[in-house]
RNA sequence: GCGGGCGUGAUGGAAUUGGUAGACAUGCCAGACUUAAAAUCUGUUGGCCGAUUGGCCGUGCGGGUUCGAAUCCCGCCGCCCGCACCA
């Protein structure tokens, strides 16, 4: 167990002191610039970009995760040549911050800008490859005044507009929220009964871009498919038919989309959504219809709600004419399973072939009329028959006999049916996309202004660029403090700021009070990042040197919305002149990185209510028998109290028996929460092993793409390791000049060199971490002389680099190299070394595994087929037989079928 | 409901992509050092049988393809993720 009181921990053996030898490097790295950044377009170059943080006041283990990934990427590609940048910046607008203000007063700004001051703070000791001149935080105005400039450029090239649209709105707090802020029906923070307002809003035109985006992620090969596939169904293509049946009034004909024209026959109604256009006129007049379409719409909004939900409907006494059968009168009913945004909001019911239409159908008691049935056996009596669309069937009423022959699938009705519709003026092929436009208008301070006044003459009228940016009021200046006590936007009632002429005409007109949802922050700040500074969004040269980035990391999470976003905003961007076409996918790589767990603790009190524990809290009792239930959990304090040395074995195994004392439960890993006490800081681990033992950690024991659960126990191994291998560079001096080990180790090493290199261009880091244990075991028990122990531990060295960049470094000044590690190149494997010239061959008999042999590894097939044949197992086997055949693969394995 | 992923020792996980399953690590056990513990070092560690050489079984379950399957195919079971009254 560490020594828990000297910090930094200094080892006795190596006198490594981690925390001095850290602040040495870091210092070192940063009075070199080795990070920093220049364009040089001699030089090739490599953009890694981890997802910024939100500047919440603390770092925790996710951030270092995420972060030494990068780190490892960006000192690799810097190793091999490439001219890296790796910047870091703050997604410092948002909603904590107005709570913040809310909640204790200050202001927003002071918030964040506190909170960075700290975050930065914590992080600059993970000695990260980052270039910090180029960091900016987006709520400044050098940042959010550029996003200004692209708004109104994305105004100018109908890539924005307003538009009116149903919101959530929340009457308390007197603002609109995101659907995901909508729980149960109710504001997330005030409680209060959400209500549907229509409300004029700002729009990115993302949905005319749908079929740009889908096609677009098939020229992302480096991007995990689990993403693209999550993107694909949130922009959710179909294909299908519009159109429209008249009505036996002579009202507008009723527009429907299908994505089953085939089945067009079965059609028995029509069903409206509760927000169709029709269904609000008509409810305009009959109040029994009103009601009906309140009681479909209320607590229709969560996902639980949906589920559950029984079929409702209304008829709204609207007959139509089947657009192919004209003498067929189709009642038109509202129905609450149909939804506004999707299609026209209107189908053709048709109950034979939908499981939804049927149950209507079956409660309304509507007709069902089948189009097909199954090539044998018979229809099912009162469901629908929903069959594969590859299977055939047999069409019994098929759109027209002439498209869809008797037995045919599904998809080729669907096809035929739809040309058929088309090519009579029946209806017209469409594709239609799920994705929404997105809305940007959020009503709240702490976020870009959006540059454009109302003026009562001339409408909304963009702001003048001479007059960007539009910086949010000074809260702590002019005008007084900011009043967030009162619900809504305070920008409301702030008329020194939101008067203003109008930029036109000059009359009073009143600026924009809604400012940009935060996720338009990190949908440029990568583009950003090539040009911090810049007068213009971007720079010309900058972005088409540095973009794209060439490998993005951050969480699952951001799947669809930010990097939808992103992707959208690059090619608004793009067609703006802010970016090359080259950079319309900005992100040529993504890696999507896994969280870090932790086990849970609990406790129960008095009333039988749930207590969590701090990981530092608790010791453990060592369980002998194996699969005895886990390590016993022990309160640390308890044991204290009791008279019992936690450090000791036996004490722990003394206590775990007491009756009396509390029992703390493990539950399984889950995500790091202070809720539920299973968090485990950073700052306390760097303080107690250091960095590079935080950083060796998170990287060692899982792959990156999964969760990878906190243990003291892996930490603790952690640290021994780095402190063992950095005690290894004491046996150099020790050694003789040569040894017997000598060839051994140079194979080892290059061999350790060819698999560190494949572990991290795979992103396998925890396997690249387990080459480096063996290489340090290796080099450990090897009997090699001085030359060959110091040329392996400097090539362990640099392989170290990228995961424990300090003890290298400190190791490569040890060993005697030249200049910094940081900039040292990677070592490069020799593949003579790399391949054993003598291997040992499995021989399997019938294909099991029964003998095995050492043989040169450059021994022709037909000799190794001898070999293997003559040994005694193998003609033991045969019985005097011959075989009836060998195969025999070279370097790897001989069979021998008997 | 639709789409996708995963299942390997007590545990986290390796496996050069069809070629010695269990690398590396944790934990456990044993030994060395120590008055004792902690720390450190060394060794053992998939299961069953066999004193040793060795044998049999083994990658969720059941089948299949193959000289050979953790890996490919089919069917189940379990867990996880995304979407969802999408017409």
């Amino acid at each position: 167990m560490a020594d828990h009181n000297t910090g930094y921990n200094t080892d006795h053996n190596t006198g490594y002191n981690a925390g001095a030898a850290e602040a040495k490097w870091q210092a070192a790295w940063e009075q070199a610039g080795v990070f920093r950044a220049t364009a040089d377009p001699g030089c090739k170059k490599y953009y890694v970009l981890e997802m910024f943080p939100y500047p919440s006041g603390r770092i925790h283990m996710g951030h270092v995760r995420n972060y030494t990934m990068g780190d490892v990427i960006a000192r690799y590609k810097l190793a091999n040549g490439f001219n890296v940048l790796h910047p870091m910046g703050w997604d410092a607008f948002g909603m904590p911050a107005e709570n913040a203000a809310r909640a204790q007063g200050g202001s927003p700004r002071d918030w964040t800008l506190a909170n960075i001051k700290t975050m930065k703070a914590q992080l600059r000791p993970l000695g990260l490859s980052v270039d910090w001149t180029r960091e900016f935080a987006t709520c400044t105005p050098a940042y959010y005044g550029q996003q200004q400039v692209l708004f109104l450029d994305f105004l100018e090239h109908d890539l924005v507009y307003r538009k009116a649209a149903v919101v959530n709105w929340d009457p308390v707090d007197r603002t609109v929220l995101a659907n995901e802020q909508v729980i149960d029906g109710r504001g997330w923070r005030s409680g209060a009964a959400v209500e549907q307002r229509t409300l004029t809003q700002w729009f990115f035109r993302i949905s005319d871009m749908a079929e740009e985006l889908l096609a677009g992620l098939d020229r992302l090969p480096a991007w995990p498919d689990r993403v693209k596939r999550m993107q694909q169904n949130w922009i959710g293509q179909s294909r299908g038919v519009q159109l429209a049946f008249d009505r036996a009034d002579g009202g507008a004909p009723i527009e429907v989309y299908t994505t089953r024209p085939d089945t067009l026959m079965g059609a028995s109604f029509i069903g409206l959504a509760p927000d169709h256009p029709l269904t609000r006129a008509l409810a305009a007049d009959r109040p029994d219809m009103a009601a009906a379409v309140a009681r479909m719409r209320r607590g229709g909004t969560t996902e639980a709600a949906l589920e559950t939900a029984e079929k409702q409907g209304v008829d709204t006494g609207l007959r139509v004419r089947h657009p192919l059968a004209p003498d067929r009168l189709l009642p038109v009913w509202v129905a609450n399973f149909i939804v506004m945004d999707y299609g026209t909001g209107a189908i053709f019911g048709c109950p034979a072939h939908d499981p939804r239409d049927m149950e209507f159908a079956l409660k309304y008691r509507l007709p069902v009329r089948a189009v097909f049935r199954p090539l044998d056996g018979m229809p099912p009596a009162g469901a629908a028959l929903v069959p594969p669309k590859t299977e055939p069937v047999r069409w019994i009423n098929p759109v027209a006999r002439t498209a869809v022959p008797e037995v045919a699938t599904g998809e080729e009705a669907v096809r035929a049916s739809s040309a058929w519709l088309e090519a009579r003026g029946a209806g017209r092929a469409v594709t239609r996309y799920r994705l929404r436009d997105w809305g940007l208008s959020r009503q709240r301070y702490w976020g870009c202004p959006i540059p454009v006044v109302h003026c009562p003459d001339c409408g909304v009228v963009p702001e003048r660029r001479e007059n960007l940016p539009v910086t949010l009021p000074r809260d702590d200046g002019r005008g007084g403090p900011i009043d967030f006590s009162a619900p809504g936007n305070p920008l409301d009632r702030l008329p020194h700021w939101h008067n203003t002429p109008c930029p036109a005409c000059g009359t009073p007109g009143r600026r924009e009070t809604d400012t940009m949802d935060t996720f338009v922050d990190s949908s440029w700040y990568y583009a950003r990042f090539t040009a911090p500074a810049a007068a213009t969004p971007t720079d010309r040269a900058a972005v088409n040197y540095w973009m794209n980035v060439d490998q993005y990391i951050g969480g699952v999470e951001h799947a669809i919305l930010h990097l939808l976003y992103s992707r959208f905003f690059a090619r608004a961007m793009h067609r703006c002149g802010h970016l090359p076409a080259s950079a319309a996918e900005p992100f040529n790589a993504l890696f999507t990185q896994g969280m870090v767990t932790h086990a849970i603790y609990q406790s129960r009190d008095g009333h039988n209510r749930p207590v969590y524990h701090y990981p530092e809290d608790l010791v453990f009792a060592p369980v002998s028998a194996p699969g005895g239930g886990g390590p016993v959990a022990l309160l640390r304090a308890e044991m204290e109290a009791a008279g019992l040395a936690p450090e000791s074995d036996r004490h722990r195994q003394e206590f775990a028996g007491r009756p009396d004392r509390t029992r703390v439960a493990v539950l399984p890993p889950a995500k790091m929460s202070k809720s539920r006490k299973n968090v485990v800081d950073p700052l306390a681990i760097i303080d107690r092993y250091g960095a590079d033992t935080a950083r060796w950690f998170v990287l060692s024991d899982s792959p990156p793409d999964r969760d990878v659960e906190w243990t003291a126990a892996g930490a603790e191994a952690a640290w021994k390791f780095l402190r063992r291998v950095r005690g290894l560079c004491d046996r150099v001096t020790g050694a003789a000049e040569n040894g017997p080990d000598d060839g051994a180790l140079e194979r080892a090493v290059h061999r350790a060199i060819a698999g560190v290199t494949r572990a991290i261009d795979g992103f396998a880091f925890n396997a690249a971490i387990a080459q480096l244990h063996g290489l340090a075991n290796t080099i450990g028990k090897s009997a090699a002389g001085r030359a060959g122990l110091r040329e392996a531990l400097m090539v362990l060295a640099r392989l170290l680099g990228p995961m424990a960049p300090h003890l290298a470094e400190d190791m490569w000044e040890a060993l005697g190299g030249e200049g910094l590690l940081a900039t040292a190149p990677w070592p490069q494997a020799d593949p003579v070394l790399t391949a054993e010239e003598r291997v040992i061959l499995p021989i399997q008999i019938n294909g099991k595994r029964r003998d095995a042999m050492e043989v040169a590894r450059a021994l022709p097939q037909a000799d190794l087929e001898a070999r293997a044949l003559s040994r005694p197992a193998v003609r033991k086997a045969l019985g005097g037989a011959v075989p009836k055949k060998v195969i025999v693969v070279p370097g790897r394995i001989v069979n021998v079928v008997v």
